[in-house]
This record gives structure tokens, sequence and C-alpha cells, in this order.
DNA sequence: TAAAAATACTCCATAGGTATTTTAT
DNA sequence: ATAAAATACCTATGGAGTATTTTTA
């Protein structure tokens, strides 16, 4: 029945027994029994024919129009279906930390843009807690956050993303060209936050106390927004990775801090268990676009 | 390969082979090896399985996804091929004069979708003489026109449609019931013309002939709308299907002719060798209209 | 008469059946 | 221990081949 489809599609189009049997590599004579078998468990003639011609009837050219399509339409779902299997189409979903949407996140999206092309993908933008929730709960396949790893996940670090204070305007600080850690000692600091578990804290202040002092903290906010209008507002200084610097904001100068351990990982996770082969595929792209001899190493470096 | 989608499907579906075979009615042990050989020919694993549970595959999901719907699609069209085959879905292509466009080919479209409610039609109205050609050359499936039929075609009367005599306003004969053909012997005529092969003007020459004159015509126009201003003119009277003494016209009275003989044959006319199956269905149901015993006869006696 | 479809027949691949084993819960 | 899938093996349907006949333009 839907095997002898594509033997009824060759007929028709050939118009000719001996050709279409060419075409399908296969003799005549069974070609034609096929044709006579498939008439007879349809009930319709769809070919009158003589043995110096053959054409369709109404019914085998209505049939022709109809079928012809949906067979194109088979063989590109198989092959759409290989791809899946393969890893190359499908599905990303993505789950974001705020300071790395405009950042880190445009660079892996080209990434996949590049080296998947057949695959789409879908962006949340979470804090880290509930993405890591997400990522486990497989209703997103690759996060982005803050830090080097967690044993929870397996992850992968695509970014060393360099530190830069925020200071008010008018501050001493405001017209140097770098500052350093030791430079921040007295200073009071504006500080992420989040529920106490913000990466970025914890990153700040073991930078702090490596560097000989313990921070004085006077504000606390999850959003970076917040804490650059509390600097702007000379509540304190804020230390904020390189995309917050950029976004720049009225009121604040940002100077990059020199030392060379001021700087914030920003690492892919994903769950090892759950991964789809293209989270899978994706994730060899970015080691591959991180070594040396590949020219897209520089964009994650 | 094709043959081994409605397995796929099956399994799919009741994401257990037992059940799966026993709704395709074979036993579980080939329906595991068809769905080995599916998954071996296609290189994709399509189902996680252990001996307590069967899962699709990301690409198992997919293929589900995009083919269950084309499969319905398929037996959608298998059906319908069917229904091509006996005649019962398809289009009708009829051509129809000016004088039935509004009149008997309403009445026919009405039988048509009552009796082959799948049937779709296009209707072009032409001329008579047009008309005939289209049909011969399978440009049309049907026409209707005047007169009994023609050995050129297979045909059908579908209709006597009395004639009516249309008269100015001030006629003497314009506020009679009805008028006789005796009463029209003096007048003059407006009369119907297809470059001389009118098949009414035919009629109506021979209807006055019988009953003892020969009409003296003033005009002549193939259009019955001009015919009928003409008549309002005073220029004569107008001899007219009831179709178009139905559509009224100001300054012009319109009264039955009483004798028996006064009326106009409508005949369906086809191809005998080119006559699609809808095109025979359509007509065994015009004659099954016209038998005393259904009640659909009225409309066309 | 020649080209092409249908028929007759033969053979083998493979679909499908039964009995049994393996495996995971 | 049990349910269910996989495996092994056998059978038979039917798909495909070759040789031949029929048909019609």
């Amino acid at each position: 029945m839907f095997k002898r489809l594509p033997y009824f599609l060759a007929v028709a189009s050939e118009q000719h027994f001996g050709r279409a049997a060419q075409k399908l590599h296969m003799s005549q004579p069974p070609l034609s029994q096929q044709i006579r078998r498939f008439e007879e468990e349809l009930g319709v003639t769809l070919f009158k024919r003589t043995t110096r011609n053959v054409e369709l009837t109404e019914a085998g050219e209505f049939l022709l129009r109809r079928i012809e399509p949906i067979l194109k339409e088979i063989d590109g779902i198989i092959d759409s279906t290989r791809a899946v299997h393969c890893g190359s189409l499908g599905e990303l979903r993505f789950g974001v930390i705020a300071t790395a949407t405009y950042s880190i996140f445009p660079r892996l999206l080209a990434l996949l843009r590049e080296r998947l092309p057949q695959a789409t993908f879908r962006l949340s933008q979470l804090s880290a807690a509930v993405l890591k929730q997400a990522v486990l709960a497989n209703q997103i396949d690759l996060g982005i956050v803050r830090g080097a790893g967690d044993p929870s996940f397996r992850s992968k670090i695509v970014a060393y993303e360099p530190l830069f204070a925020g200071l008010p305007l008018g501050h001493v600080l405001a017209s140097s060209q770098e500052v350093s850690m030791q430079d921040l000692k007295r200073e009071r600091f504006v500080m992420w936050d989040n529920n106490g578990a913000s990466a970025m804290a914890a990153q700040i202040h073991r930078l702090c106390v490596s560097h000989g002092f313990e921070p004085e903290v006077t504000h606390r906010s999850p959003q970076f927004l917040a804490m650059v209008s509390l600097v702007a507002q000379g509540c304190g200084i804020a230390i904020v990775p390189e995309a917050v610097a950029r976004l720049g904001q009225p009121g604040v100068a940002f100077k990059r801090i020199s030392n060379p351990d001021a700087y914030s990982e920003v690492s892919l996770i994903w769950h090892p268990q759950s991964a789809s082969r293209l989270t899978q595929r994706f994730v060899e792209q970015v080691d591959e676009a991180r070594r040396p001899t590949s020219p897209a190493l520089g964009v994650l470096a």
C-alpha cells in the first residue's frame, strides 16, 4: 500500500512502464504487477493504458497531484529526523543571568548560528538560583552563570571577564586610567546580592580578602542597575564585570581593575543526564572554538 | 521504509511493543524486528527501550510529531481518490446560455449540492455556439442550451419553459391575463438572433408558422436586455422564455402565451467520449430527479 | 511490424509466526 | 518473580526476475 506509492509516482511521471521501471531499478513486469495490485486494493483505475500509450485517469491525476508533494515532504522529514539524531537540528533552551544576556550570550549565539545553522534557540533571563533549578528539571538545556563550576552539573568556563570599579564622577580615582585593589581598600562597597548566594559577591569578597582587606559593605542589591544608581548617588563604589561597565550610566565612571586576579568566570552549565544531542554538539563546538588553533577562540577568551 | 511508518506510529503511540503488535494484528517479535530494521535503515535510534519501559528518543519524538498528521492526510487522499473514481468528488465545468443562468442553472446547482455534495463547479456564461465548441473541445463538461438535442452531443431536456409575450405598456393586450398566438398575428416582432443560429428564433418562427402566420420581424438582437428595451420603446413585441419575463423591465408587460405548444426546451448537453465520471453521475442524478416517483421532479418539469 | 504492456512461471528475500531467552524492575 | 523486549529459527507470502504472449498504432 504505502510501498506502492513511489511506484505509482514513477509510472505517472514517466507515462511509461519500461522507463519507470528503469528509474526504479527494477524490470517492467513486476512494476506492472505492483500497479495492478495497487489499483485492485484501491478499487480505482489509475491509468488508461494501451500497449502504445499510458495516461492517467481522472482519479490518477487527482492522486498524483496530492501525493507527490507529500512523498517529497516525507523525504524531508526523514532527513530532518537524521539531523535531529546527530544533534544538528533542534531547539536549544538557554537560561542566562542578567549580566551575561548582552555580552557572553550573543557570542555563544553567533557560534551556534555559525556551527549549527539548523538549530533554533529560546532564551530565558533568570536569576542564577532559578536557572540551576531549571537545568536540573530539564526545563532549559544550557545555563550561563558566574563561577567556575558546580558538582551537580557539567560545566565549562566560556569567559574570563575583567572586573571594573564603578565610581561616582567626583571620586578621586574617577580621573585615573586604571585602579588597583589597593586603591579600593578604604572604600565603602555597594555589593551584589542574591539572597546571600551571589557568585559575584563571593568572588569579590575573596578578591578583597586576598588583597588584604575586608570590604565595608553599605548596600546590597540583586539588580545591577540599582547598584549602579546607588554608586551615582555616592553611596559607595561597586565592582562589576565588564558587561555592566560597558553599558555605562550617567554619574558613574568605570575603571578597569588592573590586578590579574580581578576577573569573573562565566560558565556554561548543563545536566549530564538529560543533555540532548544538540546540547552535546553545541558544547563540543564551544570546545572547538576555544582551542588555540581555531580563529573563533578570541571571542570567548 | 514507507511500509514501516505505520509500525513506528503504532509503537510510538502505544509505548509498548506487545499492545502495538495487537493493534497491528501481528505478533510482537516481528514488530520488534521491523522497528529495529527501520532504525537501522534510518541510522537513527527512535526508541529508548528496556524490558519494562519504551519511550521515544528526541529524534523519535520529532518523527512522530511530523509523520502522524501526514499519514492521516494520506488516508484522506486515498479516500478522496476513491471518491473521484466513483464520480462523487471533483469539479463540474458548466457552460450556460444567458437566459438559463438565473433560472435553470440554479435548479441544477441545487440538485448538484444535494446529491453530490463533494462536487464543486465552475460556471461560464457563453453563447450557444461558443458553448458547443467548448463542450467538444472538453473545455466544459456540461452545457445548458435551448433546443431538444443535437447529434454531436449526448443531451437531455431538463426544462420545458413557458413562453411569454413582452408588450409595451400601452399595448391593447397589456391589460389581459394571457395572450394566444392568434392575438399576435398582426404584430411586429423584435426577434432573437445569434448570427442566424438562434435556437429561440427558430423555435418562435416555427411556432408562428404552425399558428398560421409568418412573423413580421423589425429588429434582431442576440441580447435579451436589448430586445426588451426595444419593446419598451415600441419597436414591436418579443417572445421570450419565462426566465426573461420574470426579470421584468420598466415599460414592458409580460403575458403568458396560453397555447400548449408555446414553450422552449432547455437541454443539458455533454460530450459522449470525454464525459468525466462526475459528469455521468450528475446526469444520472438529473434523470433520477425527473422521475415521477422523485419529489425533486417539480423543479425541472 | 514493432514497441510496449500483460501474462506465465520461477525464485528468493523478507515479513511474520512460534518457541525461547534475556533483562530490568 | 514477572512482564516485556530481544533472539533464534522456521514458514510462507509476495516481490522481483526471465521468457513469452498479446495488443495496437
